[in-house]
RNA sequence: GCCCCCGUAGCUCAGCGGAUAGAGCGAGAGACUUCUAAUCUCUUGGUCGCAGGUUCGAGUCCUGCCGGGGGCACCA
């Protein structure tokens, strides 16, 4: 029983004492285990109230019989009726203690892997060529990072797919304007923003320019290889800076990874003419439309995906919709996962629809929009600069690591090169954890004070607590071995003891909701009841049996505190 | 007008239908000759927006309302 989580395990034995007891069968969920924030229990069984509804009995008899066919045998002490029939639960020092010991030589610390891996196509990130990166494109980009690692992590097949914005009529100006200013290999566009901007004033001032524009988008979408070949240089160029401003964050993402709606054009003929040949489709306003049910405009006409714009084109509703086709058709993707902003998620439940519609979407596919609220600035508006710009991420990552220098510079003998790689640690680490920590639904305020705090749920508490643990283990002059002896004398020794083996909780919860604050969460409360054991155990300096079991506390903190903080793709360094 | 999201301590946020709703910050008081004080321990602080309903039990589920934000036909 060293894999998986102990509420499973009591969750086994309760139903199973409710079978010979009532003779009544319930699933482990309806065993209604919970965590207890009761001192001296440590999970309690919330059946016995619902149950004796059911049979008609007192819940507090209920909860007796129950507890009179419970086999508790080697995981917990003889359990307490309270209330109106709450059962609690506590483990025994020996289990704990064992199950620690277990810990001490699993690479994936009970954490078990999936016996039904899924297939995920998740899209991501999602800049938009030839614009610079800003922060709208910050909390798509780590949290699907984080859920990539999640899932990788929990034994699913993930394909990370981007979906850059590089096709369609701004490409026009783009080219034309690349083509006047004579960009070559060897000149790179050092301010992507600027030269959009540049693009953008041109196409509005010159009609000139504009009409060569017009005419430029024609050769791009029949495929004029000039033309093409610009647009590939567009392409490169910021695909250059994506990878620099991934590089610095630590994201995964490759080039390997790109698909952009350039990628479904070429699918988007016949993902229509499929959906006219499933009679899904209508002309509307010249506009070829599917309109799935129970959507509405304005005016309480049903709303539609248009798939085929009155002018011929496609917009970013073909593409949508291709990306299903494409991912489940062609790729066999079981789930398929788009973190992208609440704001759009009237259009993604459209394209859900239409995809069950037209039948790219079975039972047994999951489509998934991870939803997430905006950065507002400290005065609860949205995020921006002064004179109300967005921000560039690779400038705001830049400040987040200077920042974080200024605090590391105060108190630390390291080196130069230690220093610089600590404060990228700690900097980076701060912005992602900011997004990661609450709940991704909500909107969540930027503060760099907040975030670079060394008090409360922060990247920088929990790394601070894993250099303590490893700086002890260094100075103890030895390596924790595997058959270690874990002794419990403390309650702050109890209470960690208990945190540890809850990770393989934390990170269900964190993989099935999409959720990685509940992981966030289970690691503040982790390193929380590791500085609280450190203040109370002295572990050099104890009795040799108690500060080798010690020595095992500090480890196993240290794993469970890197392996989580890697799974959302934060960085634990050994020191601090 | 219709639809979606949010409303929990002064602030920033957790909270899985279960017991007396928890953290951090702030404010107040303590704790370093002792493993990293980037810390810890106390104290303070709540009609969970409002009103109904379902339930043995509601911050959590349902309905209505009030606030805040967003979306609603050829931009993505």
């Amino acid at each position: 029983m060293l894999h998986g989580d102990v509420g499973l395990e009591l969750a086994a034995r309760v139903a199973a004492a409710v079978k010979s007891s009532l003779d009544l069968d319930i699933t482990p969920a309806e065993a209604l285990i919970r965590p207890s924030s009761r001192p001296g229990a440590d999970y309690q069984c919330n059946a016995a109230m619902g149950l004796g509804k059911k049979v008609g009995r007192p819940p507090r008899e209920v909860a007796a019989a129950i507890v009179g066919a419970l086999d508790g045998t080697g995981l917990i002490v003889e359990p307490e009726i309270a209330g109106p029939g709450f059962i609690n639960l506590t483990l025994t020092d020996t289990w704990l203690t064992t199950q620690l010991e277990g810990l001490l030589t699993d690479p994936r610390l009970g954490v078990p892997e999936t016996g039904h891996p899924r297939r995920i196509a998740i899209d991501y990130s999602s800049p938009n060529v030839a614009k610079e990166m800003h922060v709208g494109h910050v909390r798509s980009t780590i949290i699907g990072d984080a859920l990539v690692r999640l899932r990788r992590f929990h034994g699913d097949e993930v394909i990370p797919h981007n979906h850059l914005g590089d096709w369609g009529t701004p490409f026009g100006m783009l080219i034309e304007h690349l083509i006047d200013e004579g960009f070559s290999a060897d000149h790179s566009i050092s301010d992507l923003n600027t030269f959009y901007q540049a693009a953008r004033k041109k196409f509005d001032a010159d009609p000139d320019f504009a009409e060569r524009a017009r005419l430029r988008v024609v050769k791009l979408q029949s495929g004029d290889e000039e033309t093409l070949r610009r647009w590939r240089e567009l392409v490169d160029e910021s695909m250059r800076h994506f990878m620099k401003v991934y590089k610095t964050l630590g994201i995964g993402l490759t080039p390997e990874d790109n698909y952009g709606e350039s990628f479904y054009n070429p699918f988007l003929a016949d993902t229509v003419a499929e959906l006219e040949r499933k009679g899904l489709t209508e002309i509307s306003d010249g506009a070829v439309c599917v309109f799935p049910k129970g959507f509405f405009n304005r005016e309480g006409d049903p709303l539609p995906l248009i798939v085929r714009k009155s002018d011929g084109g496609y917009g970013y509703m073909s593409t949508d919709l291709a990306t299903v086709r494409y991912w489940t058709g062609e790729r066999g993707a079981t789930d398929l996962v788009y973190v992208v902003g609440t704001p759009q998620s009237q259009h993604f439940a459209m394209v859900f629809a239409a995809s069950r519609d037209a039948g790219w979407l079975t039972p047994g596919h999951t489509a998934v929009h991870v939803n997430f609220g905006s950065i507002l600035g400290e005065d609860g508006k949205m995020f921006r600069t002064r004179s109300g710009d967005s921000i560039k991420l690779i400038d705001l990552l830049s400040e987040a690591v200077d920042r974080a220098a200024a605090v590391v510079g105060e108190r630390t003998d390291l080196s130069e090169e230690e220093r610089a790689s600590i404060a990228h640690a700690v900097g980076i680490g701060a912005v992602k954890y900011a997004d990661l920590s609450s709940d991704r639904e909500k909107d969540y305020v930027f503060s760099w004070e907040k975030m670079l705090a060394t008090d409360g749920n922060t990247a920088a508490y929990l790394q601070y607590a894993n250099a303590r643990t490893l700086s002890i283990i260094r100075k103890s002059g030895e390596t924790v071995q595997p058959g270690a002896t874990v002794i419990l004398t403390e309650k702050a020794e109890r209470d960690l003891a208990l945190q540890l083996i809850q990770l393989p909780a934390a990170i269900q919860a964190a993989v099935d909701g999409y959720t990685p604050h509940k992981l966030a969460t289970y690691l503040y409360d982790t390193a929380s009841a590791f500085t609280s054991f450190f203040e109370k155990c002295p572990v050099l300096k104890a009795e040799p049996e108690i500060r080798k079991s010690r020595l095992v506390f500090c480890a196993l903190t240290s794993k469970v505190l890197t392996l989580g903080l890697d799974l959302l793709g934060i960085e634990a360094p050994t020191r601090l």
